[in-house]
DNA sequence: CGGCGGCTTGATTCGAGTCAAGAACCGTGG
DNA sequence: CCACGGTTCTTGACTCGAATCAAGCCGCCG
């Protein structure tokens, strides 16, 4: 589980080295050696990409919290997954980036990440076909995470929402107790409204789960993964959401 | 899109050749060499694959209507997608067989199979580097089919029904007017109840778009892509659900 | 000619949305 | 340091879509 960089106490100053968690193992040196850290850091509601990148380059999230969604017709947002630091980004449109689905990664929290050109990531996977496999497998984990989102969609709303700061907990790191989402972040990601999102906040709050503050801060994780019907080890560290493990060198 | 195999006129008694639709063409040969075709037909209800396979073996279906499902602990039903002759059934555990999730792989009609090995579909994937990524490709697919699904969750019951109808259409071939699914198919699919599924029926045929028998066909496909808004394109050929396109030999 | 799976119908309940308005908070600039 | 504007959060009143429960019906298959 990565958890944010600065989290291990560890700071993000050195050369990375990722580790894929794939079975054939570590090619993370492959990723590091053609990843171009210059970006800059991107704020909160920032569009990392979409349609307008349409496939040209790939991003790595390096620190913060992202998250793929849709708008509809009329405005709404829709959040169909989160990415966390290590996470490889916008890796849909790579094979078909004519889609007419208008897919944006946006930055949840400020950001900072990583780029490579799309050509540049082609020789790559030429070069070394695990490569290959292991962004198929991503693709498959990917798919899984849509399905365990479709599986929630029939929850009542209060396990829907323990389920998703549950994951969060896990994906931030055990000892992050706040989690740096909004309740129109957590309503666009249940399907849910504001309004009620917002009751079912004081409702956790008054079960001593949440604690009373405006910042979304899980104060009881037992109790909320009871609600949340919560098996930790559905993210373990083989099936975990995060394609990359962050390792940082001093 | 390809519809099932006799509509085309032609029969399934030769050999087959698939194509993959892929950026590199066709490489139907090689599975068709390691296809095992002896394989019996099977009855509407039975499982084709599950958590007794645990990835040992993996099927493309040949003919007939399938889908992909989980029960949750209530005992319910949910189906997540469908699967039409020539796709590829059960990737989703190719590379972590051990997954917790009881998936199942459904025959909604009677349907017959052909099946391969996974060892032998691992060596065809190392001789052909293609076949990897055009599973990797797969897998993709895949996932754009949960995200739509995931959209549709949100859209009002009668939309979501219609659409479903029409996804139907799409793939079953638009000569096919008859879709074999009960009722209890499409509440499990859309996430209603089969109670409300029927009332929407009902308010389907009085508008017209529904035949008043008691089997589903469509007698206006118009009115029905209207009521789903529903855009034909967003199955154009390139971007099929289907990873395989079927072509028979006499 | 049962019987069972699927379909139909009605009555009732309830979860969650919508609308509307106000309060708390945050960043920014004077 | 405070005033202002824009988000975000909160609360209340009302509505409505869809679930549930409970029967009864149809039609096919043995």
């Amino acid at each position: 589980m990565t958890g944010m960089l600065k989290r291990s106490g560890r700071q993000f100053l050195g050369p990375l080295r990722e580790k894929l968690r794939s079975p054939g193992g570590a090619i993370g040196k492959e990723v590091d050696a053609v990843l171009n850290r210059t970006k800059p850091r991107i704020g909160r509601g920032e569009i990392i990409a979409g349609p307008a990148f349409s496939g040209k380059q790939f991003a790595v999230l390096l620190e913060g919290l992202a998250c793929m969604a849709t708008r509809n017709d009329n405005g709404a947002r829709q959040i169909y997954a989160f990415y966390y630091p290590g996470d490889f980004l916008a890796l849909h449109d790579f094979l078909r980036p004519e889609s007419r689905e208008h897919i944006e990664i946006e930055a949840l929290s400020n950001c900072s990440i990583g780029t490579i050109n799309r050509d540049i990531l082609e020789r790559a996977i030429q070069r070394r076909p695990m490569l290959g496999q292991a962004l198929w497998q991503a693709a498959m984990i990917e798919a899984r995470i849509f399905r365990q989102r479709l599986v929630m969609a029939r929850w009542p709303a209060l396990q829907r929402v323990a389920h998703l700061l549950c994951e969060q907990r896990a994906r931030l790191g055990a000892h992050e107790r706040v989690i740096p989402l909004t309740q129109i972040d957590v309503a666009d990601a249940t399907g849910l409204s504001v309004v009620h999102i917002n009751r079912l906040f004081q409702e956790l709050r008054q079960l001593g789960v949440l604690s009373k503050q405006r910042t979304i801060k899980v104060v009881n994780k037992e109790r909320l993964q009871e609600l949340a019907a919560f098996d930790p080890g559905y993210l373990d560290p083989g099936e975990a959401l995060s394609y990359w493990d962050l390792y940082i060198d001093d």
